[in-house]
DNA sequence: TGACATAATGTCTAATCTGACATATCTTCT
DNA sequence: AGAAGATATGTCAGATTAGACATTATGTCA
């Protein structure tokens, strides 16, 4: 496993339990998550910059006030499907997810 | 609805049904056909980069044959998830999936 | 402080998605 | 033609994820 793995999960916020289960945890787990992140910040961006609340923004995405929150926080029972699909519901371009995905993982410092 | 939308939806060989529900087809779920079948290739021409049958690439990535074939065929079946999950598990990284992600929907000859 | 808006968390049932399997359809050989 | 390998298609039971709702926490005003 790498450096700071399981503390960058922990930051995550992910629930990662003893040492054994979180040595099963795969590189693909730990870049998928990565792009989870980056998505669930992409989102919180885009609805703060519209100036609307979790439950307004649920409305015209067509899910729930519960689920936004969730999304937002990057949530293991969010998809990744239902986030890219918020995003360009709400109006996010391709190319915009596109370089939000290429970012994922990077130090934020270098970005 | 846009020109050639439904020309699109049929060439990536989707059954959109009558005029209808073909009307229902918003243009997020149209952004996200695409971004389907950008990955969707994508996996593709790695598997076959690696010179490996869809039955060798799935056991790798814990799947099977045929989800394998209907991943790459975008059918509609198949999660984007699925797909991410397949082509980090493979050795994708995000910042290349980033780049497919960007460049969906675009006409091919511009890219 | 209390009232009010907003956000987070937990938990349901319904809907969607998955791997597996069977089977059919190519392809590429001899 | 026919055997063999690869790919496509259809189906299904089990797993995962969805929106919805209730509840709790966190502001943010007067």
């Amino acid at each position: 496993m790498k450096k700071g793995k399981k503390e960058k999960l922990e930051r995550a916020g992910w629930v990662v339990g003893g040492a054994e289960e979180f040595l099963d945890l795969s590189d693909a787990e730990m870049a998928l998550i990565d792009v989870r992140v980056s998505l669930a910040k992409a989102l919180r961006h885009r609805r703060q910059k519209m100036k609307i609340s979790q439950a307004t923004f649920a409305k015209r995405v067509g899910s729930s006030q519960s689920r936004v929150a969730k999304m937002e926080a990057g949530d293991p029972s969010v998809s990744i499907d239902l986030l890219l699909r918020s995003l360009i519901t709400s109006g996010s371009s391709a190319e915009e997810i596109g370089r939000v995905i290429a970012a994922a993982g990077l130090d934020p410092a270098t970005v």
